[in-house]
DNA sequence: TATTGTTATACTCTATAACTATA
DNA sequence: TATAGTTATAGAGTATAACAATA
């Protein structure tokens, strides 16, 4: 299992042949300072600060490991709901992923724009939303990258931990 | 046990003598519409997608709760973090709780303002965080408020599982 | 040279309001 | 009158870069 800062920084975490991390020798001048731990206090007893810890670092992983097709979280929800649900409207996208309407209509010109999403007329005020071929294409690509990030992100749990964890919060999505 | 909707719109559900919850009737102006749920698709899979969605439902209920007293999660956290380090740098704080110190500077001018939170001079480019009596007042008062938050959101995911996620994700806070 | 704190800029996300066109 | 989609604006949060004062 790594470290938070291992994953947070994308670099790994040093080990010896027999598992033990080893610790830097003197502070770099590029470095980080050894960073010494402060007491958390009452925070300690809050569920949302360590719910915004981890949340913050498995989207700034998901984040860096999906560069290379340049898809953030919110467009990567949107892409996979979209292949579940073909033909749907941009309210019910909206409502199903708590995407307020303003900012999903801007999403989508993005998601067109790159040729990933086709909006059809519907009843001449809904649009239904489809994947193009060209989106069916890049989602393999982009699946296939989360993919990745998720097995980091066991790597940073604890695969049991991440199933626990997801079983523990799924009903609440 | 509440369902998320129930805490995000700050509105306990209607829930008959036995339990069992009772739905609308009908339609009606102002309310949402009924939600058909869509399909999670390969979003089932991603821990990411259930942590940001119950992160963004707990501090929504923070929000709200903590309105009367104007403090966000995260000025609450520097508050929190300052009276259980009094004297540390702003650097050693940011670090703590990972926000930059660009915005922690400008975060703590407010507080300052409020004259919850002094700033004497250090070693003449640092300078230490005290709560002001003024400060030490008003958490007083701020605490009481984030304890509740912290007893709805028992009730939202049960006290057990509140405990449950805290203690699997506390070490990577 | 590096660190601390500051100001400034840009981009994402969230929350509104106002507008159109349809129903 | 209500809904779907759009545009615009404002605020928080995040990520930079540049700068002055100090170590």
């Amino acid at each position: 299992m790594m470290d938070a800062r291992a994953l947070r920084k994308g670099r790994p975490a040093a080990v010896t042949r027999k598992g033990r991390k080893v610790g830097r020798a003197a502070t770099k001048p590029g470095m980080p300072k050894p960073a010494e731990k402060l007491a958390l206090g009452a925070l300690d007893g809050h569920l949302g600060y360590f719910l915004r810890r981890l949340q913050v670092a498995v989207f700034q992983d998901f984040i860096r490991t999906l560069a290379p097709v340049d898809v953030r979280p919110a467009q990567y929800s949107v892409l996979l709901i979209i292949e579940a649900n073909p033909g749907r409207s941009q309210a019910a996208i909206g409502q199903a992923l708590h995407i307020e309407r303003a900012r999903l209509a801007r999403m989508l010109h993005e998601l067109e724009r790159r040729r990933w999403v086709e909006r059809r007329d519907g009843d001449g005020r809904t649009h239904s939303l489809f994947l193009t071929g060209d989106g069916v294409t890049a989602l393999a690509r982009i699946k296939a990258l989360a993919a990745r990030h998720e097995q980091q992100l066991a790597g940073l749990v604890g695969p049991k931990r991440r199933k626990l964890l997801m079983d523990l919060m799924r009903e609440f999505g």
